[in-house]
DNA sequence: CTTGACCTTCTAGTTGACTTGAAGGTTTAC
DNA sequence: GTAAACCTTCAAGTCAACTAGAAGGTCAAG
C-alpha cells in the first residue's frame, strides 16, 4: 500500500505519516524505487495512536509503549506496563463519564435549540451550552 | 473566590486562568485592590472547557460557542448552534466507542501482563498493546 | 518524450496552548 | 514594620505536533 492510499483510507496526511515514521511510531517497507510500502497493520496502528491521543498520551509516550512491549523481557514488560495501563484505564473511565455528561448536555441543547420559538429576540432560555460556556 | 482558590479546586494554573480570560473564555469581577474575584460558575466553565478539548474543539471555538449563545438572537443561535451540536454529538459517539474498545484492550493487556509466566524471555504472547502499538 | 501526478529527503515555519520572567502592588503572619 | 506569600500586567519564550517549501526522482498516459 503506498502512502497516498494510507492517507485516503485514514485521513492522516502523508506528511504526518512520514513524521510518525521519523518518531518511530509506525514502520514501512520500501519498494525498489524507494517508495514506502505499508501493510494493513498500519491502519490499526494509526487507530491506536488516535485513541492514545484522546487519552492525553503524547507521541513519545506511544513510542515508548510500543518499544517496551516489542523488545523487553516479559518481566520488564510487566513492570513497565502495569502502572501505565492502570493509569490509562482510570483515564478511560474519567473520559467516558465526561462524554456521557457532554452527550446529555448536547442533546438537551439540541432539543431547546430546535424548539425555541423566538426569532428576533435574544435567546434567553437556559440553553445548556449557555449556562456552561 | 480568588485565583489561587480556583487553582486549588480545579488544578488549572493561575497563569492559564488569566490566559483563558484574555481569550474571553471565562470572566471575573475585580476587588477594590484589583484582584480577580471568581464566582462558583467558573468551576463549571472550566469543566466545560476541559470536555470541549476532549472533543477536539479549540479554545477559539469554545469562545465562539459561548459568544453566540449569550449574545445572538434565538434564530441566530439556532442556525449557528445546530450544526455544531450535531457535529459534536457525532464526535461524542465516536469517542465513546473508541474508549470502549480501548478499555477492552487495556483490561485484556492487564490480564495478560499480570499472569505472564516468563521472566527473562522476550514477551512473545500476543499482548493487546503489542499487536497494536 | 513530455506533462502531470505521484513519490523522496531535508530544513524551516506555523499553530495552539500554555509558561516564564520582569517589575511591581497588596495582604497576612510574626 | 518587614518578610513571605499573595496578586497585577505585559512581553517573550517554550513545546508538541504538525505543515509547507525546495529540489529532485519515478511512473503512467497521450
Amino acid at each position: 500500500m503506498r502512502i497516498s492510499e494510507v492517507t485516503a483510507r485514514t485521513g492522516v496526511p502523508a506528511t504526518t505519516l512520514r513524521y510518525y515514521e521519523d518518531l518511530g511510531l509506525i514502520t514501512s517497507q520500501r519498494g525498489p524505487n524507494g517508495y514506502r510500502d505499508y501493510d494493513q497493520t498500519v491502519i490499526e496502528q494509526l487507530e491506536f495512536i488516535a485513541t492514545a491521543k484522546k487519552l492525553d498520551m503524547g507521541l513519545e509516550e506511544v513510542r515508548w509503549l510500543s518499544q517496551v512491549t516489542s523488545t523487553g523481557t516479559c518481566t520488564a514488560v510487566r513492570e513497565n506496563l502495569r502502572p501505565v495501563l492502570a493509569d490509562r484505564l482510570a483515564h478511560v473511565e474519567e473520559n467516558t463519564q465526561r462524554l456521557t455528561r457532554m452527550r446529555a448536555l448536547i442533546t438537551e441543547a439540541l432539543d431547546h435549540v430546535v424548539s425555541c420559538p423566538d426569532t428576533d429576540q435574544p435567546c434567553k432560555s437556559e440553553c445548556a451550552f449557555q449556562s456552561r460556556g
